[in-house]
DNA sequence: GACCGGATTGGC
DNA sequence: CCAATCCGGTCC
């Protein structure tokens, strides 16, 4: 590893501050850990959405949504904003922007490193069951990383949930598409700003 | 204060 | 295909 190898490195304020679209195109590949206290469990970000702020009708801050729940996407960019869908699954998102632009991405699937057994235990999953089922979902991810509402805000530049520099792959081929589930949104519906490794099984659905 | 519906998942 | 399950957003 040479000094300007930063591979290996917690991703830095700066890789957040700027559009989302980017920031959800740079995640893939690289590596979300979160350790908790019941220990440290990661894997590669192999799906991810962006979701575009007071402009975009599919995202929770479309219009300048402001609550207490929203207020995280105005801080700067790099924390996690975690919410509740359908009353029973977590999803996790981190922050994109500076100050004052509400932008995030979706992470929608990992391919499970650290922590399998962790992670399997926290799914009720059985060792003998596919293993791309496990994390290939946002709601299954933040089941087995452990993340749930306590996570909120979380700073991605500290060492509880960081995202960790991987080396880019040469063959890794990137897709892009329309985002999932979010027939309320209009005009937004078109925007193919979901993105994903291009015949990874850990992909979503 | 009431009501509606969801950036999901797993089971039938 | 559809229920689970709870909270934010919206409107009264």
């Amino acid at each position: 590893m040479t000094e300007t190898d930063k591979t290996g490195k917690t991703l830095p304020r700066e890789f957040y501050l700027r559009d989302a679209r980017e920031v959800a195109r740079a995640l893939l590949g690289q590596e979300l850990v979160h350790e908790g206290s019941a220990g440290v469990a990661s894997g590669i970000i192999v799906e991810t959405e962006a979701y575009l702020g007071v402009v975009d009708r599919a995202s929770h801050a479309f219009g300048g949504r402001m609550s207490s729940r929203t207020a995280i996407m105005y801080e700067e960019g790099g924390h996690a904003y975690v919410y509740l869908i359908y009353g029973m699954y977590w999803c996790l998102n981190i922050t994109a922007q500076g100050v004052g632009t509400p932008e995030c991405v979706l992470i929608r699937a990992i391919q499970p490193v650290t922590g399998l057994d962790l992670m399997r235990r926290r799914r009720h999953a059985e060792a003998g069951k596919r293993l791309a089922n496990l994390t290939n979902g946002p709601g299954k991810l933040c089941l087995a990383l452990g993340i749930d509402g306590s996570v909120y805000g979380e700073d991605l530049c500290g060492n509880v949930l960081f995202v960790r520099e991987r080396p880019p792959s040469d063959s890794a081929e990137i897709v892009v598409s329309p985002r999932v589930n979010i027939d309320y949104a209009e005009e937004a519906i078109h925007h193919d700003w979901r993105y994903y490794f291009k015949g990874n099984p850990f992909v979503s659905r």
